[in-house]
DNA sequence: ATGAAAGCGCTAACAG
DNA sequence: CTGTTAGCGCTTTCAT
């Protein structure tokens, strides 16, 4: 491993212009440049990447925490973080809070030993009065998952109005018993979501069972399992508004293996407009989420945030929500009179 | 920022008492110890890793690359392997090649400039004689992908023997033209299923049509293309084994769309039993990977060779493969009868 | 059992 | 335009 010093004695000149080299500097004559390269070049010379880091306190990493990977709306996310970040020259670090108070707080401290110059937070586990002490060190931006009161970065999709166009068009297709299917207690974005759900059943007149609303499905199983629930109920829904593609595929596929009409005899609306959202049949009718864009929008005011040193800062980037129509909602039998 | 100078101080100490404390060296009297730690507490001091890293020449983070993370395949082994780093007190750093030579190289770089103590290579894009130079500077562990005359380690699984499991099933269903259909040209893993292929089809003394043979479908658009363009063969074959679910997926779904019966007029294999298989109407046969598993091993050999620092050692761990039947190759009124 | 001092590889005042 | 020098925060000989 070859350092500036060998560098600078094969060139004949000191670290200090074979570091302005390196770095690009000014007032360096093109002929000693041109040497200092052929150096570099003769000895397969790299800066060592742990010496830029303690010299200039930065690392060019920035540390992402998701629950888990193997959900697709966080796959989605890190590829295109992945990319951003890629592009910036900045390399990710991909933090699994698998859902744990405990693990989120662990690698917090990976912006308190200075390894990562930055925490993209898509998740959120612990009340923020036990994140913010962590902001002493180093920018912390909430992406996807946000928090009323604090005063950081968030970039964030308009979830109540998700919820709301999502819950609109149910009723619009003229259901009464719309039941609530979404994941996490204490997310702020379950609870928007919520709040717009409620919002379009106001509008319409329609009251809130809250015997039908589910708080604690995330995936294809607990879909599953709300379908089972579902129709043992007295007064059965005919919808269901679910925050998550996986739940809407499991409702759908264990209503059809009871030998359900989907969505004749029960509509489901997804959230995420994920692959499968085209594969299964019906297809399912869903809400859009620009998260490449939300991905790009966090990564670029991290790096803002980093190289201003400032993270103490209220801003609120908000992007919007689609509706995407598709079989699991819209009887084709009926498009088709 | 509180440095260990200013612990030592705070202690009445020497610096080097208060390391010996934070690296639980032996020789300090306990006495010493909790003024130490008392210190530490009142300070909220935590070390610098870059300053650490420096001094130890080791990083604790080791980078994977993977073509990128929406691949669920991917998805789940970065999943596995994020926590099984996590357990052994390191940081993963996520690195997409996108399929693309330059990134792959440009990723690699990460071991020359030392700022991950080593490089897991779950796929491969690059010739191996351009890889292989970059072991000068720290291990390179092969998994997944791998490389017939490579000296490193390699933790794969029995690709050949997935293929050939899933074609003799489809054989054994009656099957006598199957088409074959897999992603990626240069990939071994991908050669090694097309071998087990060909295996199974020589042992019935079938041939190997090479119309119907497809390398280049990786995803679900890719699945339904290849339908299309079976549908419209003149020899159209009964059966068609796939590297990917979502490749059979996509197959499935275009099939169903253009009134085809699956198994009966066009049977299905998959690969990787993604939660989809489950799900679509058929379910999907697959080939189960232990893709936990071999992530784990993987990891456990890379910290392995980053203690050691023996880079260069032929080390083969393989994994075996399961077929797991479902109702894409063997109907279910069948199963009435 | 404890401390002084050197040095990991780099960058940036400062001086010239 | 170029070089000298100090120091980022830590660990580790080598003394004592």
């Amino acid at each position: 491993m070859s350092t500036i010093e060998d560098v600078a004695r094969l060139a004949g000149l000191s670290r200090t212009t074979v570091s302005r080299v390196i770095n690009n500097h000014p007032y360096v004559s093109e002929s000693k440049k041109r040497v200092v390269l052929e150096a570099m070049e003769e000895l397969g010379y790299v800066p060592n990447s742990s010496a830029r880091s303690l010299r200039n306190q930065k690392t060019e990493i920035i540390a992402v925490f998701i629950p888990r990977v193997l959900n697709p709306f966080f796959s989605q996310f890190i590829e295109t973080l992945e990319i951003a970040s890629s592009e910036r020259n900045y390399q990710l670090i991909v933090c699994q809070t698998q859902y744990s108070k405990t693990k989120e707080l662990k690698y917090l401290n990976l912006l308190k030993t200075k390894q990562v110059d930055g925490v993209i937070l898509a998740s959120l586990e612990n009340d923020w009065s036990k994140i913010e002490p962590y902001m002493e060190y180093g920018p912390i931006v909430l992406c996807n998952e946000f928090e009323e009161n604090a005063k950081v970065p968030m970039i964030r999709l308009d979830q109540a109005f998700g919820g709301y166009i999502a819950t609109k068009h149910l009723i619009e297709q003229g259901h009464r018993h719309i039941a609530y299917c979404c994941g996490g207690h204490r997310s702020n974005v379950a609870k928007e979501r919520e709040r717009g759900f409620k919002q379009a059943l106001a509008e319409a007149e329609l009251p809130f069972d809250e015997k039908t609303a589910f708080r604690d499905a995330f995936n294809i199983e607990d879909g599953k399992r709300v379908f089972r629930e579902l129709k043992e109920l007295e007064e059965k829904p005919t919808a269901v508004f679910t925050g998550a593609d996986e739940v809407a595929a499991g409702i759908i596929s264990e209503a059809k293996k009871h030998g359900w009409n989907v969505p004749e005899e029960l509509a489901v609306v997804g959230f995420d407009n994920q692959e499968i959202t085209e594969l299964l049949d019906p297809m399912i009718t869903t809400v859009h989420q620009p998260v490449g864009e939300m991905a790009k929008k966090a990564m670029d005011v991290m790096i803002d945030k980093i190289n201003r040193k400032i993270y103490h800062s209220l801003e609120i980037y908000q992007f919007p929500l689609k509706l995407i129509v598709r079989d699991s909602t819209v009887s084709k039998d009926l498009a088709k009179v």
